[in-house]
DNA sequence: GGAGTTTTTTAGTGCCCACTACACAACAGA
DNA sequence: TCTGTTGTGTAGTGGGCACTAAAAAACTCC
């Protein structure tokens, strides 16, 4: 019989929340950046000293790869929940860039793309790297997605869609306004629906 | 008779040439990002020690700010170019994106635009607020010069093209080439002519 | 040549960064 | 209770950061 539910580890249990902590730590790299954010600032507001930190996480990219993942498994994966409900391709894209435009203006201080921008101007080259398998991974996902309706033109219209979503998440982190953002997207959909229609 | 030529100041004269070391830095901040240089490695590379830095330029800040004035006044400034030689504005929208596609890959380890990613993530407020009026104002008068023609959608066109500018930009700085710039500028600027068209 | 002005040099400042050595505490299994 | 394992607490590490005090050097003006 399989089971789920293991043992209790051996060792002295950990005294604090680690999806919590993940969860903050998830929020502060999204808001500031992630050399923006310190390990001491970490620290303090997960209520852990570094040793324990370290003991969890190994290092500061180690906590970003599991923020990043959690980011992943959130309602922040837009692409992955626009396309749960099943429809054509101009849909789900018009539904992904939607999802962005209402998605990526400031709330409690967070904007914009965790991926597309949480790593920019970073100098730790593991950061850098985590994001960048994040965002290849994304783009794939698009145009694999594209590719099942226009095989020829998946690799120019997904990134079309890429390079689109980098602009508004940036716009967002600049301060941009859900109104603004929608209109953009509202554009680009237009723009994609006659690029696809168009033949 | 008003001169221009002004008598050599008093004291002892600067033993740098002020113009290369802006120059030097520009394209440090420009390849990095603000905070991603020191002071001491631009002092290294301007072969000046922190003294003579400090007395040039103020702060850390203060030399950024010469550096974005001096990307104002190069072949930089994209939009500025593009609107040299006279047109309409679907040919200078045309011109500004085509020619950020060809300016903004990676060369020599510079991408994209200073001043649109040059303080991501950036903590030190007077670099963002540097960054800030300078995007504000590229936006304005890409603004002012689409309301020469049409007046109502101005706003709308503008903000257009200034987060698929952001767009491109974040995707030099992640490694896209030319040709992919190329693309997505040329899918925006049929885009474009079609929404002014439609009217 | 002396006074005043500005930039240079040398040699630091304090602060914050990611990270750790080491001893002790809290658990599981025997 | 003893042993092994794992996490936590105290108290730091070295290194990089932006920036500066003080004095000497190099110039102009008188």
């Amino acid at each position: 019989m399989p089971t789920t539910q293991q043992t209790r580890a051996r060792g002295r249990p950990r005294a604090f929340d680690k999806e919590n902590a993940v969860e903050t730590a998830m929020r502060l790299f999204h808001a500031r950046g992630y050399d923006a954010v310190g390990v001491a600032e970490l620290g303090t507001e997960l209520g852990i000293r570094p040793p324990s930190f370290y003991a969890a996480f190994g290092n500061k990219a180690g906590l970003f790869a599991e923020a990043l993942e959690r980011y992943y498994n959130s309602d922040a994966n837009i692409f992955s929940i626009a396309s749960e409900p099943k429809g054509s391709v101009i849909e789900v894209i018009e539904r992904t860039l939607m999802l962005a435009a209402q998605t990526y203006p400031e709330h409690d201080g967070v904007a914009g793309c965790l991926v597309l921008d949480g790593t920019r101007n970073t100098t730790d080259p593991e950061a850098r790297a985590l994001t960048a398998a994040a965002k290849q991974a994304g783009r794939d996902a698009i145009r694999a997605f594209i590719a099942t309706e226009y095989r020829d033109r998946a690799e120019e219209l997904s990134q079309f869609v890429a390079i689109a979503m980098a602009g508004m998440s940036a716009a967002a982190r600049d301060g941009a306004d859900e109104a603004t953002l929608r209109a953009f997207a509202a554009n680009i959909i237009r723009a994609f629906r006659r690029e696809v229609e168009a033949t």
